[in-house]
DNA sequence: TAGTGGTCTAGACCACTAT
DNA sequence: TAGTGGTCTAGACCACTAA
């Protein structure tokens, strides 16, 4: 092997020797200081490699203990989550959406208790309809916190997805990700059976303690959300 | 404010400014050396802090261009893909499984095509079906090259999923998330009804240039996959 | 308490790219 | 070509924790 030069070349050389089982899972690791000393470098340079690793799943680390090889190795898949007008338009497609309503109102009591509202709060209620060349693609239910608004809304060119994105910040977020049949609503709006399988995205943020906004995105079926690993 | 000390309170002083709107969206924020300089610290701590960001999404970083702040702010949410087994522990519920099925078969071109198999290529071909507390909770589809394989295979007391992890080391990888309505043969081992909407991983996996395997993942009904951005 | 990883510093050189 | 981020170094101190 050619002698590691950058922190890059240190993790793929740290990787080759668990893949060859030279390190096996659950095994300790030599220190920072000893693999500096063998590949000739700083130990922030190993640091920054074996960093990289932990984050990934592979390795973990703890002071005074050392560092092991991962016995269950969480792969970690990261998800984009995008504005869904550069999602349409990612796939090639021309994007477009409608506002089917909009009101004030108190959210469901699941939503409310989620949120951390108070009984009885009013919430800005928004349902539209995202479409990929003309077809519906994506039944968005959005209850918006108008407290956390500025007093402009946005104007009908431009989505309240992409809006929020590009105006309100937030600091905490949950989603989830699931499978859900149909709704009567939801399969007039997106065209398609009652019962039929969608994938939904529900997302809630908050900005600090104040709840921004909680959204439910149904999509039509054939969606597919995918990733490297 | 008190001055920012380590990397992750000037993250965090960053994340105000741009909340704030001090920084706007797609605005050029100072260079790394005039931060420095304005929290009396080392360059690379200031590197440190606005890395992580650009990591996170928050921040553009190019060379030469300078620093902006990102206008589609693009959520990464980072799933952590474990085994079948401690997800349903984590959940408090006990695991079993079953093995249903195991043979040598040519896998449909669809899959074969994927993962770029030579026509006529055999694969061990594996169902299981997973439990949470006795209840049907996962069915699990699976195909596997046996040449990446040693030459034991696990016994009955480990799963496949869970002696493929700890055993066959993989370079990369896809994952895709869908929903899909029950067919015959997932509807009556889950003992749902045919047609109910079914979360559906499906992961490919390769070590080099060499396919490894490829699993779909079919969740009981309720299944939801969550976490925090 | 001692060993290990986490972070910071001051300085340097390099890689990329807007101009 | 010059300006900006990316990385490396050698050394230091600190935070955590196993023994």
């Amino acid at each position: 092997m050619t002698a590691p030069q950058g922190w890059e070349d240190i993790r793929a050389e740290v990787l080759r020797r668990i893949e060859r089982r030279d390190w096996a899972p659950g095994a300790v690791i030599p220190t920072e200081a000893e693999l500096a000393a063998e590949f000739g470098c700083a130990r922030a340079t190993v640091n920054r490699a074996l960093s990289e690793l932990a984050r990934a799943g592979v390795l973990e680390r703890r002071r005074r203990a050392g560092t092991r090889v991962a016995t269950h190795p969480v792969r970690k898949a990261t998800l984009d989550i995008s504005v869904i007008r550069l999602e349409v338009e990612g796939r090639g497609q021309s994007y477009s959406f409608r506002l089917l309503g909009r009101s004030e109102a108190e959210p469901p009591p699941v939503i409310a208790s989620h949120l951390g509202l108070a009984e009885g709060a009013q919430l800005l209620h928004l349902t539209t309809l995202h479409f990929a060349d003309g077809q519906p693609f994506l039944y968005e239910d959005r209850w918006l916190n108008p407290d956390v608004l500025p007093e402009d809304l946005p104007g009908p060119e431009l989505s309240v997805n992409e809006w929020l994105v590009k105006t309100v910040a937030y600091t905490a977020g949950e989603i989830s990700f699931s499978a859900a049949s149909a709704g009567t609503e939801e399969a007039r709006r997106l065209a398609v059976p009652e019962g039929a399988a969608l994938f939904v995205i529900e997302r809630a943020t908050w900005l600090g303690a104040a709840p921004v906004t909680w959204v439910r995105l149904s999509y039509a079926p054939g969606y597919r959300l995918r990733t490297a690993v």
